[in-house]
DNA sequence: TTAGGGCTACGG
DNA sequence: CCGTAGCCCTAA
């Protein structure tokens, strides 16, 4: 059985997700998998910025969040909308002169060595690449002059102190908040929050959502896999006058579209950008499905009800975030029952990092061949896709049942949802395989200096002494590639 | 957290 | 097709 959400429902969903804490390696999934047109760019940033905070979390910075940075100025560079922030290149700047000059600090043998190499990624890698293609969007004056003092300290250790004392003056994580803070406040909540809170305020609002009452019963759950309850109704709404849209921008926005599979839906929410706070004469026409089910439970509630409410199904979400992936990065797609009505399964479209950019040729975007063979499919599509794996047991459910009458509230008495061993063994095997990355030699002689310096075992150790240049690597990583280097 | 066996994708 | 580097799983 096929069931199917609205994507834009489904993007709201997604949006209030992204919100949430999340994992970073999922982050990067939902990333790679998020569609290269415009319209997702809001939730593209989301994505990005809150992988920043998780970054700076630790009170340091890394050159991940160039990384970053250089993706957001990525997606504000296609939207042509925004003109840059001085925010941003004072962030970016003060990011990269503290990742290099850190090495400053150590007089050890090695320092120099990593330190030149530190310039040579950062500065002769990422900056100048920045130039030459005339990318001007994180270039300032302040890193024109930093890269010439860096690159001076290169040849001149007498020069060290100076410098070093100088770069300490800049507070990078601070700077990065700064930014961070910036881009939130201009993004503004989530589409689902701003729903909530309007719904909070709005008794009518309540009423003509279908919400009558408070009712008490918040969503039962008794562990992330069995928590979906079935959800078989529709409620088509005429929103008169709602609040629900400020003056922000929201990520949400309706796109008209052909809708493929039959699907035709009325929601049409515009964007904020005019000062007309008012969604009049809209309609939105909600699929039977578990999700819209809970957020309309969440919706009942609270916004602040609202993020508990969908922080016990997000292990389901993540899960499906990685299923998506998985699914599409294994080329066994014969073999998955996920794949069976997925024309043109597209191997290996995810990228942990550098998999935001649209257009190729861009930095640090190691594009392999098949991965420019087809293009990228939608987001929605693909999460469609696995919905229908993760949530056929519920829709079997929903045959016969009956709305709940003790409260008015025309939803479907809970059910629990039955697994099958077999599909839990499915489920639990969903885990995605990172991307295949080969060894730098700058990472082999670094793991082998650290080898050196704390001694063969001392993984985590060697690890976070040399966090920068082991992108991406896990002390396990460390240790294995350790074995091939000494097989 | 680490060690070690097993698995898979890459590249010849 | 095969060898191997890189990745995953799990016991301790």
């Amino acid at each position: 059985m096929d069931v199917d959400i609205d994507v834009d429902i489904a993007r709201w969903i997604l949006e209030f997700l992204v919100r949430q804490p999340l994992d970073d390696r999922i982050v990067s999934s939902l990333i790679s998998i998020l569609p290269p047109t415009n319209e997702n760019s809001g939730l593209k940033k989301s994505l990005l910025l809150r992988r920043i905070e998780s970054e700076i979390s630790a009170g340091s910075v890394s050159e991940k969040i160039l990384d970053i940075l250089e993706q957001i100025e990525e997606l504000d560079f296609q939207d042509k909308i925004k003109q840059h922030s001085d925010l941003i290149k004072a962030a970016y700047c003060s990011v990269a002169v503290a990742c290099t000059a850190k090495f400053l600090n150590d007089k050890d043998v090695d320092s120099k060595f990593r330190y030149f190499d530190a310039v040579r990624r950062i500065w002769r890698g990422r900056v100048c690449k920045m130039e030459n293609a005339e990318k001007v969007g994180l270039i300032s004056e302040e890193l024109k002059s930093w890269k010439d003092e860096l690159e001076a300290a290169v040849w001149d250790e007498s020069i060290w102190d100076s410098v070093l004392q100088k770069s300490k003056g800049l507070d990078a994580v601070g700077a990065v908040r700064l930014y961070v803070r910036e881009e939130k406040d201009d993004i503004g909540p989530s589409f689902l929050e701003l729903v909530a809170e309007a719904l909070r305020a709005d008794d009518k609002l309540k009423g003509i959502l279908g919400f009558k009452g408070t009712h008490g019963g918040a969503i039962q759950s008794s562990g992330p896999r069995d928590a979906n309850t079935g959800g078989c109704f529709s409620i088509h709404v005429e929103v008169q006058r709602a609040n629900v849209v400020s003056g922000r921008k929201h990520v949400a926005s309706k796109r008209i579209r052909g809708a493929p599979s039959g699907m035709s839906r009325g929601a049409k929410i515009i964007d904020g950008d005019t000062s007309g706070a008012d969604i009049s004469g809209k309609t939105f026409d909600l699929p039977s499905t578990p999700e819209v089910h809970e957020v309309q439970e969440a919706l009942k509630s609270s916004s602040l009800d609202l993020k508990a409410v969908v922080k016990d199904p997000l292990p389901d979400a993540l899960n499906i975030a990685d299923t998506v992936v998985s699914s599409i990065e294994r080329k066994d797609a014969g073999k998955q029952p996920v794949e069976e009505n997925h024309v043109g399964a597209n191997p290996s479209i995810a990228e942990s990092s550098g998999a935001v950019q649209a257009n190729e040729g861009t930095l640090g975007n190691h594009c392999s061949e098949h991965q420019k063979d087809a293009p990228r499919q939608s987001l929605m599509a693909r999460s469609s896709t696995a919905r229908t794996f993760e949530w056929d047991d519920s829709v079997d459910a929903l045959a016969g049942d009956s709305p709940n009458p003790g409260n008015g509230v025309q939803l479907p008495s809970p059910k629990r949802r039955v697994v099958s061993p077999l599909k839990k063994y499915e489920i639990n095997n969903m885990k995605k395989r990172r991307k295949f990355k080969r060894w730098s030699t700058s990472e082999e002689e670094t793991l082998r200096i650290g080898v050196e310096k704390y001694g063969r075992g001392n993984w985590k150790v060697i690890l976070n002494a040399y966090r920068d240049v082991f992108d991406e690597r896990t002390e396990v990583d460390l240790k294995d590639k350790w074995r091939n280097l000494t097989r």
